[in-house]
DNA sequence: TATTATATTTAATTTTTTGTAAAAAGCTTA
DNA sequence: TAAGCTTTTTACAAAAAATTAAATATAATA
């Protein structure tokens, strides 16, 4: 079994991987960095996970994942995202205090706990933050999050997140009849103000770029 | 903050003098013996516990919580407790599975997530094996539960858990039309086989005492 | 009370985990 | 090739938890 540190230099490997996607694999500074450690303590870490097959490396060169690594990483990740939607969803967190207490439940250990947990919550598929939740086999959805003021007009879309927490942006949401999941279409773009015209069950609005930045979707099919 | 280690130790020392269920403090040997370590590996905690202020002891002596070590000892019961009825009642667990997870989840830092979390179950006051939960506050109702075999005659209860996990037991549990707070009246007992006669939703039916051993219930006010 | 048994303490070590500083070595690129 | 990065090595440090073995105190009992 591993530490928690060792898990969370396999989680920070995988999400700086995931992040840049491209297969280059990253550098040990760049590790350093994420961790906030020294570089030399992530060179004695990569020796020992190499060691335990976790990741793949030779002097001088770039960290990859072994298969083993990644299957363990979106383990890690998934159950953090896991936490953080029930979190939200079930016990009325507010979406910025989700992360804190995700990261120390994601190193909980129990197989079934995490199976009972996605059921319990309905296989959800994205997180408060609008992050995709990998599913039991370490596959994570490409489907991935916008903001709202990202979308081409005519286009349809589903909110999935909120960024911002204040009770002034939440009420307006909620005057809108905006709510996570419901459809938003884009109707109209105004280039002076790049304010942006959208239809919410019915109910044509007309919103501020702003606000339109802290709206997470996710584009329909 | 303290290590889980830590925590283990004032909860051990809490539980211990909970069970004892007198003033007089712990031994030095005892604890150890609960915790699967050496007296001399206690003593060196001791130390630390005591010049932290959660313990009260003298060279010799026995060992006493302080209000603070109590509070804090009883938070992590309270935490324990809480996490078993959500494993059992929202996941599914079955009441043999709880114990290790919540073990784990017990150390988890977050006053909001505690009392969020006792909201979404319920305010439960008994846990799936029949003991209380402390409150926010750190009492615990004396309410101590009891097994069915042990209620006089004529006496009204209410099942609160089951000691036995098989499918053979909880089919027939199930059978007797019985389950969590459900209201049991003891009818009978014959001295032959010690075996009972209950009255469970205006149904009399007969148990054995093997039977009546593995159900817990709380004797009505 | 004296003696034995048990419990507790002390002190010196050990193990494990994680991290660091400083210097050496390798890579990149102008 | 030299300068400026990144990476590695090595030796060291600190913290946490436990242990062994010996010494000491307390409790039990003959």
């Amino acid at each position: 079994m591993l530490s928690i540190t060792e898990e969370n230099y396999i989680k920070h490997i995988l999400s700086l991987i995931l992040e840049s996607n491209s297969e280059l694999g990253i550098g040990t500074n760049e590790l350093a960095t994420s961790l906030s450690v020294k570089p030399s303590s992530v060179n004695v870490m990569l020796k020992k996970l190499r060691e335990k097959s976790f990741i793949e490396y030779e002097k001088y060169g770039k960290i990859h994942l072994t298969e083993k690594g990644k299957l363990f990483g979106m383990a890690i990740i998934r159950k953090h995202r896991l936490w953080e939607t029930f979190l939200y969803e079930k016990l009325d967190f507010t979406w910025d205090e989700v992360h804190e207490v995700a990261e120390q439940l994601e190193h909980i250990q129990s197989a079934k706990l995490v199976e009972k947990l996605d059921k319990f919550l309905g296989f959800p598929t994205i997180d408060p933050h609008g992050d995709p939740i990998p599913n039991e086999k370490g596959e994570i959805s490409t489907i991935s999050k916008l903001i709202l003021s990202e979308i081409e007009v005519g286009k349809k879309c589903r909110m999935v997140a909120v960024k911002d927490n204040s009770a002034a942006f939440l009420k307006f949401v909620q005057e809108l009849g905006l709510s996570i999941n419901n459809e938003v279409e884009i109707l109209s773009k105004l280039d002076f103000d790049d304010s942006i015209e959208i239809c919410v069950n019915n109910q044509k609005s007309r919103v501020s770029k702003k606000f339109a930045q802290n709206i997470c979707v996710v584009v329909n099919e």
